[in-house]
DNA sequence: ATTCTCTTCATACTAAAGTATGATTTCCAG
DNA sequence: CTGGAAATCATACTTTAGTATGAAGAGAAT
């Protein structure tokens, strides 16, 4: 609002700036010689420049912020684990490591050397976890899995 | 650009008017009789009207686009196929029936049953899957396809 | 007509997965 | 301190999965 004022102080003073000239400029250069339309065409260019750079002056602060909201694909970022459903089929630690293992397509030997222990341990982790889960096979231990909200 | 030509025309159509009107009124109403600076000023003033409306014509369409992101979870829950990628890895239509019911969990031999070939056939299939999604487990093949969009 | 892909299937393997059982150690709770 | 769960591993075995190779019919494309 400050600036308002401002502006409006600007513009009165241009207006009588203009209208000075425009006296001057009658009585100097005898320009009421020329026809009224023409006279007031000069005006009406000149104050309509002035408007627009008025106008310019008070919209360039009140540009209209457009807020395009792009709807941006976010994979699966909210994982949260359904520790509840791991305790209600008493899923061991490691049981569920090897559980994550596995959902990443890691064969049982990729998964042993990846937890440091053996082949067969593994399998009897495995072996287990098929039983807690109640699936025959792995493919379908990892969907089971997802469905429960143990793994991602 | 168009719009450009059209605020001129309307521009000029509006000078045009007001010229007109002015003119009516200086001889029907005496108006010469207001001292010359009054005069000026109503002109003044009306074309700075004039022109500030001519500003915001212009202006209104510089407006700021303030593109916002918004994360959107999508819970998979329209799956749209990606026919692309299949014809791009050159998956056939039996291979891709056996991913589909790879990715329901199910063993090779069932997946032979339900689809009324030999368990050899399948394993021909599964096979050439693999080279194909360049993987080498069927756990591998099932997450790669549904990061390719091929099965949900 | 013949080349090519898809589909089917077989045989013969190798590799991996899965089951069953038992043993050992550690660690926690009753 | 002791019984039980958890974790580890082994051996032995069965079942599935996966590879390699070849073959043959069907249909589309050239």
């Amino acid at each position: 609002m400050l600036k308002m004022r401002k502006t409006i102080v600007i513009y009165g003073l241009a207006l009588a700036v203009l209208t000075l000239l425009l006296n001057v400029l009658e009585y100097k250069f005898f320009i009421r010689d020329l026809s009224m339309e023409v006279y007031m065409g000069l005006i009406a260019i000149m104050f309509t420049i002035v408007g627009i750079w008025v106008a310019t002056k008070i919209i360039r602060r009140k540009t209209e912020t457009v807020i395009k909201e792009v709807p941006v694909l976010v994979q699966q970022s909210h994982f949260e684990l359904n520790e509840k459903e791991l305790q209600r089929l008493g899923i061991s630690n490691r049981e569920y490591d090897v559980l994550e293992q596995m959902s990443q397509g890691l064969s049982n030997q990729e998964i042993a050397d990846k937890l440091y222990v053996s082949l067969n341990t593994v399998k009897t982790h495995a072996s287990n976890l098929y039983i807690k889960l109640d699936v025959k096979r792995r493919t379908q231990a990892v969907q089971r899995a997802k469905e429960l909200g143990l793994i991602p």
